[in-house]
DNA sequence: ATGATCACCTACCATGTGGTAAGTTGTCAA
DNA sequence: TTGACAACTTACCACATGGTAGGTGATCAT
């Protein structure tokens, strides 16, 4: 029933974190589906509102994954901890999610006069929020709160999308490693940044 | 004489900075200059070799700048540090390119099979040399200098492409306050990340 | 003067693009 | 039994795409 729209959200992700708004067309996307593109259009009216449906779900799925952790009721520096923790696993996890964020974040530039809202907005805001209450660190401002929080976000995003050309640099192996010395670093970055007051 | 040729070579980084590789028509580059796109074909031959020449350029002028500074012969962190801000500035101040550059790492993935090289790997290999060699904090081995080095790399990197959507959630005004806070908050991540043995 | 090369042009083309129009088939409530 | 609707289909279409072919005129070394 929703059987074939569940495959065509899959694959359209999978497409346009691979190649881009632009670069993806809807014949690329029902290329490997038993369907036709006119099926797609069907269910979805055009590329773009197609897109925009795509976008919609990774980010409540964000904020789902923050209300998980909201309601374990850990408290202060851990909840702060843990909260970008889970953002890291989750984004290294889904890379094509990642890769899509990224591509929006940067297509989102030119369509911003557009009074385009960004869907990482709610997100951020809640993250402001999260850190304001919680963490040790007192924030003079929001302001600061959000430098701090886009030094982690920035540190996370972009190594989640370096996956696949980091193992071509440095080969699979090697790359494991790298990885989990990363969460180590990260973890750092973000007690440092997030639980102390330099 | 190169004239018309550096005008493409602006015009095109704008418009690959702004819609990427795929969303780019050798038409759009040259829609608001006095040429036609056969006349772009000519020099560089096809859309693809024009953007490698774009790449390259950028490429170069990281090492070119990464130079600079080992004529200034600084040493130690005071050293590691100059190089990093330098690289955020230079972000902050062409985000066309920040944004370029950002795009290709999402592109390579895909390529990356075609042992397609990356752009950056030079600038990156340049980079832990620098830290391993001049780092007061000791770093076990080059994984581990380079998972800290990924950690500023992405957090200027994710923050560069980001001005046009920060100014439109917060305005001017406060933009400017965020980004001058930021450098303040990068010196901190970079001298904890690099200068400092947890 | 000539021939080569450069910088650019117009004309053209096969293929791909997002999207419309108009069916067909199956399900299911009234 | 009918009629509305959902889930598709084939047949199209106007336009954009990267690129080729084959020129023109200017420059310039021989």
């Amino acid at each position: 029933m929703t059987d074939s729209r569940s495959q065509f959200l899959t694959a359209a992700t999978n497409c346009f974190a691979d190649r881009g708004f632009y670069g993806t067309s809807i014949a690329a996307i029902v290329e490997d589906l038993p369907y036709t593109k006119q099926a797609l259009l069907h269910h979805f009216g055009s590329k773009e509102k197609l897109y925009a449906e795509i976008l919609k779900g990774i980010s409540e799925r964000l904020i789902e994954q923050f209300d998980e952790v909201a309601g374990e009721n850990e408290q202060g520096d851990a909840r702060v901890i843990e909260v970008f923790i889970r953002f890291y696993r989750n984004s290294i996890a889904s890379p094509r999610e990642s890769q899509l964020l990224m591509r929006e974040l940067l297509d989102n530039t030119q369509r911003a006069d557009k009074a385009q809202q960004w869907y990482l907005r709610p997100f951020l805001e809640t993250l402001t929020e999260l850190v304001m209450q919680h963490s040790s660190r007192a924030f003079a401002d929001r302001t600061l709160a959000l430098t701090a929080i886009y030094q982690v976000l920035g540190a996370i995003s972009y190594f989640a999308i370096s996956r696949t050309t980091l193992e071509s640099m440095f080969g699979k192996n090697r790359y494991r490693q790298i990885e989990a010395a990363f969460e180590q670093e990260l973890s750092g970055v973000i007690s440092d940044r997030l639980c102390k007051t330099p």
